[in-house]
DNA sequence: GAGTGGTCTAGACCACCCT
DNA sequence: GGGTGGTCTAGACCACTCT
């Protein structure tokens, strides 16, 4: 294995890094599984375990993995709550967490256009699949979501009677597709008649438009996700160092 | 200044990053200067390189410092496009970054609300200064703010005549508070009539409401700010990981 | 007690920056 | 050439987890 590693290129840890992103993202170990230890890394690929850690730590600011003390190291698996923690950034305005449920939605195959087929690296045209859906906090309606997959990542999902309420366990779980980075554009705007009857608004009332683009743990974009959202007792919250 | 490091506390470099941050925040090394090297450092308070360069790195991930290889570890120095770069995350619908310029601005001593005070620190009542000010982008306003400052930390800001366009790397030139971190809660409304004349929009438009609290690198908040923030060609881009 | 990651040390070599 | 931070190694001890 010492000869993937070349001499003079990038930083050896960066190289190990790569080679370990690489194996999860093929299915070496799976999430919720552990890794071996530093020690029979480092001894496998021919370095010395400060270097095997310092590639660990890193995946580790990234949250691909997570390492416990006296247990081991294990590939991030997502969880419903774990993911909505992460990349769910609505809160009550008085700053308690949400937990949205999902109202009625509904599923087609679409063609992207060429704005969707560039936010998510597809050739205008591509299959897509489309999912609209209504989310709810305390029964309330507070979230009009449209969700567009690339269909040939996603094949199959098109028959799925019921889809669950959080997806990026989801998408781990039966699609091996890990989300592992979001950038959201935030503009305002105001509810169309549709959009104020669905949400139970005034026509006019003003919304927070949330367009997302999540990507997997080699950046390849996997979703792109517009989400309307009623601010009345809602708000996003963004910390910046 | 080994005793300053008292054994079976936190770890050595969480205590070493410490006393760094304190040296900086009472001003032994002040931003833009160049702190001693680690061999150095390490000398001084009696601990390895090693633990010295972990603390270092870990300021550096805060960006309350930079390193540069060959030259040596400096304090972060605010300078006005490199705060507009780490705390402005408006962009033009394009993508491009944008530099606001300030229109007209008025300054007023007040008292502080329970609501402000909370979001402060502060006692309800203490006095604070209060700036409204209209901010523009190629001539055209696309933001109206209030900013809410603790009148102590910034005692004689109100006789100052021409405040600067961008305030994060006066008040530490001029005020030796250098924000770190801001949280931003995001909400959506519509323009008030006054607003809509400032802004130069319809009654009713939607607006993007950024409610920021800044604090510097000892975690106080030392400013509140409320932007209404016009989205017809801006947007505000947030990333998670 | 054995195995894991977390901390700490010590020393080597390299790449970069200055004079 | 001398000084700086960046990388890499090797080894020690500690704290935690499980059996």
């Amino acid at each position: 294995m010492l000869d993937t590693i070349k001499p003079d290129a990038r930083p050896l840890y960066a190289q190990v890094r790569d080679i370990l992103i690489e194996r999860i993202h093929t299915g070496t170990w799976s999430p919720g599984q552990s890794l071996p230890s530093e020690m029979s890394l480092a001894a496998e690929l021919g370095v010395s375990q400060g270097t095997v850690r310092k590639a660990l730590n890193t995946m580790a600011d990234d949250s691909i993995i997570e390492r416990r003390q006296g247990k081991g190291t294990y590939v991030t698996e997502h969880t419903s709550t774990q993911v909505l923690f992460k990349f769910f950034q609505i809160y009550e305005a008085n700053g308690n967490r949400i937990e949205p449920g999902t109202g009625k939605s509904k599923l087609k195959i679409n063609r992207a256009s060429k704005e969707v087929a560039r936010s998510l690296k597809l050739k205008p045209g591509e299959e897509i699949i489309e999912i609209t859906r209504l989310r709810t906090h305390n029964n309330n309606p507070i979230i009009d979501e449209l969700i567009i997959l690339p269909r040939k990542l996603f094949s199959g999902l098109e028959l799925q009677k019921n889809l669950p309420n959080t997806l990026y366990d989801f998408y781990q779980r039966d699609y091996a597709i890990t989300v592992s980075e979001v950038e959201e554009n935030l503009t305002a705007s105001v509810a169309t008649k549709k959009q104020a009857k669905e949400l139970n608004l005034k026509e006019g009332a003003p919304l927070l438009v949330i367009d997302r683009i999540a990507a997997d743990i080699e950046q390849t974009p996997i979703e792109r996700r517009i989400s309307y959202c009623t601010t009345d007792n809602l708000k996003y919250v963004a910390k910046l160092r």
